[in-house]
DNA sequence: GCCGTTTTCGGCCCGACTGTTTTCAGTCG
């Protein structure tokens, strides 16, 4: 049983608790076991039960279940609550403006169950002849259901700042004195968004007005003075908060979250007799003001030095904080060498010197040129002999640009079996290897897992390319254990990459950090297949700052002597 | 249901907006 599976079993029985009025702690309990699993890099299951057992939020309770789950695949608990609901009924509780209690009410008063059932007694005017629903209500059901059947939803985080970033803009022009900028998920770095979360310090009420007639506001869902919400065109949410300048600091942190860090800092203070909300940091007992005006301030007050947004997941970050051992993350300028793009000569839309200048221009110092290898058909794929070509092509281009040395490269696919796609005596005569799979996704853990670690025993493998496979809002990746993968790469010298294209992000996080753990060296690289591309390097950055890793955890902030030492190295070893 | 340098019991984050209300419950973030 997966970690996805076993969360969202903890998931719906939080979501029924919630139908039955239960214990809203007890609710959070679950929720919060749930995402313990889901950021879990381990495989629940493979874990030994004292591991297990020590996953925090994980009591004498909720260990019990999670131990049955994990023995038998299923939950009696789980189960017993679904006698009482229909299962279908779960899908009422992701419709805008429709809660638990509204959602027991229909079940209870009209036997609705489904998104259908809700439908047609909204249709047929059923909905407001029940106590506290009205006909606006009646309207309201009806627009979320549609909009709900428009399968609209999260966005990857580049569209979403994107759209923020003309946003934010537009505001700005609006109120020039104000503080106007990003915050929630988008500002923590997280790989898609829910969501824009914009806030306005110091910004005139009449700002408001200018929102909710923003040109791209599709609808409105709420207007106040400090306070709206609209759906713009597309279906994606954008919220505006407003707050006095002088809250803009606690209204940062508040409005950044995550959720589970709030709660984790207003936890430390309270324990500190402080109150903390979104104006700022309150004596409890006076009720004076301690600090609010800036981000640092707030977290200085509670005796912690600022926590860069990346890593407010309560992960640790707090603790860490508190010690004074918070890491000092990598950041763009840090990058000086891109690892992994392709050109026309496979499946790119830009040649090698259009790639390579682009790449300067940036201010890469060096790049790899990783092509194809011939299992990959379709991308037009290099077999060995053209793979020698394309490395004497790549090396006849060094000189040609100033500053920037380009490394002969291969994108070598990973064979189902685990053998490479092209014979070792060629690999040995490029610069550089990343090993991929790009075929044969559904073997078993064991397969897969096996099929990587007999990838990575090739010497010639300098890393491994997006490791998970993972597409976002689209598939999971493929099933295999990242723990025994990273200790084998750290021990045989080889990286592990997060792939920058936008909707990989693989590795993500949780498992970047996992692997630096076990002594994984990390390469971030964008993948590029246009000049464009390259620049999304940010977003890869982005990943690694959220899993904690500094310059040095990285392979491509090495200067290039460094980086050959590294590689030959590593291969010697092998 | 979890958790403990106040606690093994009694806490558990907090405020804005909407609709149907005549003082507030539900939803959202």
């Amino acid at each position: 049983m997966d970690n996805f599976s076993i969360a969202r079993i903890f998931r719906e029985i939080a979501d029924l608790l919630e139908l039955k009025g239960d214990n809203p702690f007890k609710i959070r309990a679950y929720r919060s076991a749930a995402d313990t699993v889901a950021d879990c890099p381990d495989s629940i299951v493979s874990l030994a039960p004292e591991a297990r057992a020590a996953l925090p939020g994980f009591g004498k309770d909720l260990g019990k279940k999670l131990a049955e789950l994990v023995e038998t695949g299923e939950l009696a608990y789980h189960r017993q609550l679904l006698t009482e609901f229909p299962p279908s009924i779960l899908d009422l509780l992701k419709l805008q403006g429709v809660g638990p209690k509204t959602v027991a009410l229909l079940h209870r008063e009209l036997n609705i169950g489904s998104l259908d059932d809700l439908e047609s007694a909204a249709r047929a005017g059923r909905l407001h002849a029940i106590k506290g629903m009205g006909p606006k209500k009646e309207a309201l059901i009806l627009q979320a259901i549609d909009e709900r059947r428009q399968a609209k939803g999260r966005r990857l985080t580049a569209e979403a700042h994107d759209t923020a970033a003309v946003l934010v803009s537009h505001l700005r022009d609006l109120a020039l004195d104000a503080e106007i900028l990003p915050v929630g998920s988008l500002r923590r770095g997280c790989d898609t968004c829910g969501d824009l979360d914009i806030l306005a310090a110091g910004a005139d009420a009449s700002l408001m007005d200018s929102f909710v007639r923003y040109p791209l506001v599709e609808r409105v869902l709420g207007r106040g003075d400090t306070k709206s919400s609209v759906l713009l065109r597309g279906g994606f949410q954008a919220d505006l908060r407003v707050v006095p300048a002088d809250s803009a600091g606690a209204a940062m942190q508040y409005f950044t979250g995550s959720k589970a860090h709030n709660i984790a800092l207003r936890d430390r203070a309270m324990q500190r007799g402080y109150k903390l909300n979104e104006y700022g940091l309150f004596d409890t007992a006076t009720g004076v003001a301690v600090a609010g005006a800036t981000e640092p301030g707030v977290y200085e007050a509670l005796g912690l030095p600022w926590i860069p947004p990346e890593l407010r997941e309560n992960r640790g970050e707090l603790a860490a904080a508190d010690a004074r051992a918070l890491p000092a993350l990598v950041e763009l300028a840090d990058i000086r060498g891109d690892l992994h793009m392709h050109t026309t000569r496979t499946d790119g839309r830009a040649d090698m010197e259009s790639m390579a200048r682009a790449a300067r221009a940036l201010g890469r110092e060096y790049i790899a040129i990783t092509e194809h290898s011939q299992s990959l058909a379709m991308a037009g794929g290099l077999d060995e002999h053209a793979a020698l070509e394309h490395a004497a092509a790549v090396r006849a281009l060094n000189g040609r640009i100033e500053g920037l040395t380009v490394l002969a490269g291969i994108e070598c696919d990973i064979l189902p079996d685990g053998r490479l796609d092209l014979a070792g005596d060629c690999l040995a005569q490029l610069d550089y290897v990343v090993a991929s799979v790009h075929s044969a996704f559904n073997q078993d853990e064991t397969a897969m897992t096996d099929r990587l670690l007999k990838a990575l025993s090739c010497r010639w493998v300098d890393a491994l390319g997006h490791p998970t496979g993972r597409i976002l809002l689209r598939r999971e990746g493929y099933a295999f254990r990242l723990e025994p993968v990273a200790t084998e790469a750290a021990r045989l010298g080889a990286a592990l990459e997060i792939n920058c294209q936008i909707d990989r992000l693989d590795l993500n996080d949780v498992n970047a950090r996992l692997a630096r753990e076990r002594g994984a060296r990390i390469v971030i690289s964008t993948d590029a297949h246009a000049p464009a591309a390259l620049g999304w390097m940010r977003w890869g950055v982005t990943v690694a700052r959220r899993a904690w890793l500094r310059p040095d955890d990285i392979l491509n902030t090495m200067p290039l002597e460094s980086l050959r030492r590294s590689l030959r190295r590593a291969r010697h070893q092998a």
